[in-house]
DNA sequence: GCTCCGTTGAAAATGAATTTCAATTTAATC
DNA sequence: GATTAAATTGAAATTCATTTTCAACGGAGC
C-alpha cells in the first residue's frame, strides 16, 4: 500500500538525519495521507486539534516543513495567502487548475506542454529545474449555476 | 510616448472615481514607471525615499493597489515572500523564467503553450480566466560561473 | 477663502510563518 | 530497567510582509 510505503520512507528519513520518531510525527503523517491533497496548515492543525487535542501548531508546521525537506509534500501558495501542501508521488509531476468560485483544484498533466516550456527556457538559455503552471478559471459547476 | 499615456490613463481613473491626483501618486507613477518591472513595494518605497524622504510606506502599498486596480500594473509572487508589481501593456501576456540563482526574471510568451493551456482547461470542464506560468531554472551566466 | 472629503504618514494591527525555551520524550548505552 | 545526551514538543513570543487606523493635511469645487 501506497500509505505504508511512505511512512517507512519518512522514518528512514528521520534515521538517516539522526531526527527522532515521534508519536506526534506519526499521527500528522497519517493524517495528512489520509486527509487529501492541498491542504494549510491550520487547516491540517485543525483536523489534527480533533483527535489530538493537545498538539501544537509549531509541531505541525514544523514536521510539514520535513515532509518537503524529504520528498513527502510539496508546498505550494495558490494566492489565497496560505501555504498549501500536496502528498507527492516521486517522479510525477502535475500541475493545477483552480476553480476561483469555489476554490476547487484539480490537477492535470500535459507532457506536449511540458516539452514546449523546455523549448522556451533553452532558447533563452535557461536550464529548467522546476516550474509552476496555474489555470485559474470557472469551473463547470460554478458555471451552471 | 507611452508612460504620457498610462499617466493619462491614471488620472482619469482617479477622476471616474471620485479620488484624488496627488502629488505623491504622480510620483509614485513616474518612478514606477522609470524602475523597470518586478519591483516589490520594500523596493519601490525605497527608491522614491532617495527623491522624497518623507514619503510613507502606507501610501506607496496603496498607491500599488490603486495600479492594479486600474490595470497599470499586476501583481505577482515569484516565491522570496514579497509581492512585485508589473507595468503591464493592456491586453498582452507574457510568463516569466526566473532564475533561482541570481534571481534575474525574463519574460517570454509562447502561444503554442496559451493554446495547450485553452485546451487542457476546456476537457476539464474550465473556462479560464487567468493563467500563471513559471519556470525556475539557471541562467545562461550563472551556470557559465 | 471656505468646506467637504479623500489622502497622507506614522504607528498600530493583522495574519501567516517561524523561532525560542523550559519541560518532556526518545533512543542509545550501561 | 536506569541513566543520559540530544532531539522534540507546545505555548508563547517573534518576525516579516501586508494592511488598517487615525489625526493632520491637502485637493478641488463652491
Amino acid at each position: 500500500m501506497l500509505k505504508a510505503k511512505t511512512k517507512n520512507e519518512f522514518k528512514d528519513y528521520l534515521l538517516a538525519q539522526g531526527l527522532k520518531s515521534t508519536s506526534q510525527r506519526e499521527l500528522i503523517l497519517e493524517e495528512f495521507l489520509r486527509a487529501g491533497s492541498h491542504l494549510s496548515t491550520e487547516e491540517l492543525y485543525l483536523r489534527l486539534r480533533k483527535k489530538q487535542p493537545r498538539i501544537g501548531y509549531a509541531t505541525v508546521h514544523r514536521t510539514l516543513k520535513l515532509f518537503s525537506e524529504c520528498g513527502i509534500a510539496e508546498r505550494r501558495h495558490f494566492g489565497d495567502g496560505q501555504a498549501r501542501y500536496e502528498a507527492c508521488a516521486r517522479d510525477e509531476h502535475h500541475d493545477h487548475l483552480i476553480c476561483v468560485d469555489c476554490g476547487k483544484i484539480v490537477e492535470f498533466e500535459d507532457p506536449r506542454i511540458e516539452k514546449l516550456q523546455d523549448e522556451v527556457a533553452c532558447s533563452n538559455g535557461f536550464a529548467i529545474e522546476r516550474h509552476r503552471l496555474e489555470l485559474y478559471g470557472h469551473c463547470q459547476d460554478c458555471r451552471s449555476k
